[in-house]
DNA sequence: TCAGTAAATTAGTCTAGACTAAATATATTA
DNA sequence: TAATATATTTAGTCTAGACTAATTTACTGA
């Protein structure tokens, strides 16, 4: 009953698509995936078969209740990876996405959970959320380094200096 | 010229039986992917015709210099998120070693570095590092309470109380 | 309303990567 | 050294998921 790495990339494709524009195209989802219109087609009518999205042929797609569940979950997911790549890791946002986008299908619910515990943390906590700007290192040290009693931000500030 | 990821599985496989045992046999190999024999035969030869081991039928298998060093890239980065996922997210380690395996073969080395560079910002960091227990927020919240000043670890603190 | 265009589907092909069953090579041991 | 057991490979099948080319349906504007 589990969905593929590629069919659950459809699926959030067609709720992004919904998302904006109440229904989608098979035309929107080829586009999005960059895929053929024929690999579409063949996804959807899989999707039918599953119950998760309501679409006869020639016509537009919308998504069951069952699908927008299991779709909000991989945007849930998407979104949350996204958000530690640039957020916590400070890597560019293409970059991230495609990151998220491969991963979002493979990393287990109780993991994603551990993820958003610890940017919670991170961006709570005295520890170190008070120090939160955007990116660890790079730019936290920037504030850290106030109190001068840091090696790695030292040792950061003497590179930063230097170049 | 990439591999897949399930080439990057064999060769990894090889390299870890390798290190081990000196050379490896197909049926090492088969076990611990857990794929039947045939499926290994199909692979090694693969493998042997873009020069990353060397192997004649029903003799042993060895890395060639270009296989070892791209086994020793995808254990490497197998190890940063094993190590991500154990020490910073504290995931079970069973769970960790799957979810290593899985995106080992999708992330790009620059994003790899920047864990990395994290681990090691959190591990020796004054702002963090210093409460670095092993798994952030369940453990490290321990030390960072002593000065209580923290509402996430105050929050913990509390939940924790009551179970 | 009908002709032309755009969208979607059908039909058929291809590849990667798994499998089983059968055949063959190697290793072991009496 | 012959017999047997084990390892490996060959041959052939299957599935998912992509593709192109050809066909069919739906939409739009004169």
């Amino acid at each position: 009953m589990k969905l593929s790495s590629s069919l659950e990339d459809y699926l959030e494709a067609i709720y992004n698509v919904i998302k904006v524009k109440t229904a989608a195209r098979a035309t929107d989802i080829a586009k999005i995936l960059n895929v053929a219109n024929p690999s579409v087609t063949n996804a959807l009518q899989i999707l039918v078969d599953r119950g998760l999205i309501n679409h006869v042929p020639y016509d537009i797609i919308t998504l069951t209740a069952e699908g927008t569940k299991i779709a909000e979950r991989i945007a849930w997911k998407h979104e949350v990876f996204r958000d530690f790549f640039t957020k916590v890791l400070a890597i560019d946002s293409d970059t991230a996405n495609k990151c998220a986008c491969s991963i979002e299908h493979i990393i287990p619910d109780e993991v994603v959970e551990r993820f958003i515990q610890y940017l919670d943390f991170e961006r709570r906590c005295e520890y170190g959320g008070k120090r939160w700007v955007e990116g660890f290192g790079f730019k936290r040290n920037a504030v850290a380094n106030e109190n001068d009693e840091c090696e790695v931000c030292k040792d950061r500030q003497e590179k930063d200096a230097r170049s």
